[in-house]
DNA sequence: CATGAATGAGCATTCATTCAT
DNA sequence: TATGAATGAATGCTCATTCAT
């Protein structure tokens, strides 16, 4: 029996994926040491040893969680919402990224800006590390799945052109969407709703 | 009198920076030490100070290559192309992004498989060094100006909406670029012709 | 009153040098750690602490049992033997020391294997504790007197040269003993009854 | 063309090896820091990496040098003597061990103390590292065949019974010299005379 | 009594940088 | 100039031990 419940062991381990974000966010992972990490935390630095095997570990937990919190609104957006032009569609998915915070599996609340700015490291991270890319791909195939479709039902409905291949039309979907976080994120550009009326604009004339 | 020519010297620390741009690619910045930059490029562990101050300074040398060198094909058929649609474009720009190498001022052809593993991850290093987003900054802002002007120039031919804003609808094609490359570089989908021909689909029914 | 008998507390003793024996039989003194043997016993981490102060305990505890165990046969056989041949009371020696098992004060079954292989680490370890070297050597002499002894009544029987010193004579007697262990232990040579022949030849021609 | 020259390297290298010998001798193996042996031999932290990839080699090569300086003048004797009986050459090996210091393969001198100290616990190092055994078995083989030659030369003088088979005697042998070490060095009987005598007596009559 | 979570000092190792030659 | 040996601070990680429950 356990002298800790597990909600206990739970939210301790939340607590510790929080403050790797703060850190990671603020000074990147590779600038961020382990003993960083449990000082934010206000434990002790053997602390996130008994909940991560490996500084690794808990890089790839939060990037996992920065694909999939990220997109987690505009998942379900595309799954849920009323057929709609690509503009719409575009429109509604920045619209779902630019709240304040999303929410975890846990009902937390987690800063958006914190996950953009690792999801960000991600890429780079993914770039030689095998487990995060796979976590990263998965996560970037299930969304571009849930585009495309949207895109479909769009085209049922008669509000996307039937010559968009739903598949490939999503992933240029995809491409905006990453574009525009790159750029909030690493280029302080920020004004989601003129990038939104661009993109109609220049998709419907 | 220097005892080495500056050519001689300047042809020193281009090997330096390509070692260490190999290096970068291949191993990620911080996973890679300055002996190993060193080793790679034939010199002794000592050497590379004589031309940099610092890694960091390498890096900075590399962030900026990245985005000058990626984009250079771009900015350049930006500023001549026959005027077009955005569709042409975006199509024209992914194009060029798409050569094997790229020249660099010194007529060096440079991979741009290794420069877009180096841009990558310099949008993670900017996140935190001041230098790296400063030259980040001003390869971004130039390029979107081109692709401005060359959307100006659209209009005024007719072949690009009048209702578009240029300097924002540059924005929205630099986010395709981005988005492009990324799914280039980190999600191995590197089919330019089927992305190209989605864009043109989407953007002009 | 406590809440556990003595027997059950004797027990459980005995179930956690039993498992540290086995963890240093395999892994060593130094790469065991305490969470090891608790795993190995079947115990909590903390276990171990209500019956042994420390890892140092442990391993006083498990150096005593290598000496009085390992030896044990031989003293018993010194001390009650047939008086005979110093070629017979080394062969005798051998050969109770290579049982599979010895029999420990509580009547359990020890595997020999396990505690020579401690023993040898226990060599290695009484050159810096003080305790364990005070366990060693009084094992090794209360060994050395038996044998002295047998050596003794060996004289008063005929059986062994009477120019002999039985004091200093059981000291090359200990010495056989001990250089057949390491043999044995480490560098696999396990054929007792070639050895015994060996020496019965060069002692008895 | 290096700073410095191959002998310098050398000597540096053989100053850690001999600092790491004190430390292992004075506090074993693992109570031994590699920051300890640094401070020993007076050179930073760092500079024991540029000479052995690990503290591992640092064992190997000390366990390497214990087998072969400690039983090197053994070797020579039993090479070299004039045939002798058994006894005659136990005594003449025991008195090769009992210098104060030997002298290793580029002339220096070590203290034999510090070798035995060692080789005791690389006896129980060799337990479970293979390349600590592999060296260690080498060294014993070759011994024990410079003392199996010895003993077949012996026969054909006459000094040594034909009956005797030169292979196992020296294993015999080998377990006197062993038994003998240990006891000098764990358990302070430093009486060489004492035992080469009682030897004699029990060999010889 | 027993548990196992938590502690925090300690360790092996790396690496950016310096500087005597 | 160029070399590469040396430095030493910093890092990821382990583990003996404690103690609240």
């Amino acid at each position: 029996m356990p002298r800790i419940t597990p909600e206990h062991r739970e939210a301790r381990r939340a607590e510790i994926v929080a403050a790797a974000r703060r850190c990671f966010s603020r000074d990147g992972f590779h600038q961020t040491s382990m003993p960083d990490i449990a000082t934010e935390a206000g434990v002790s630095a053997g602390a996130p040893y008994r909940y991560f095997a490996s500084k690794e570990e808990i890089i790839l937990a939060i990037a996992g969680d920065a694909f999939r919190l990220v997109f987690g609104p505009v998942e379900r957006l595309a799954a849920t919402t009323e057929v709609a032009s690509v503009g719409d569609l575009v429109a509604a998915a920045l619209d779902a990224l630019s709240a304040e915070t999303v929410t975890d599996a846990a009902g937390r609340a987690v800063p958006v800006e914190e996950l953009l700015r690792c999801a960000v490291q991600t890429w780079s991270e993914l770039l030689r590390n095998e487990a995060v890319r796979a976590r990263a791909v998965e996560g970037f195939e299930s969304v571009r799945r849930g585009i495309a479709d949207a895109l479909r039902r769009g085209q049922e409905a008669g509000a996307v052109l039937s010559t968009v291949e739903p598949e490939r039309g999503a992933r240029v979907v995809m491409g905006l969407l990453h574009g525009f976080l790159l750029q909030r994120v690493a280029f302080d550009l920020t004004d989601t709703t003129g990038f939104t009326d661009d993109i109609r604009m220049l998709l419907e004339g």
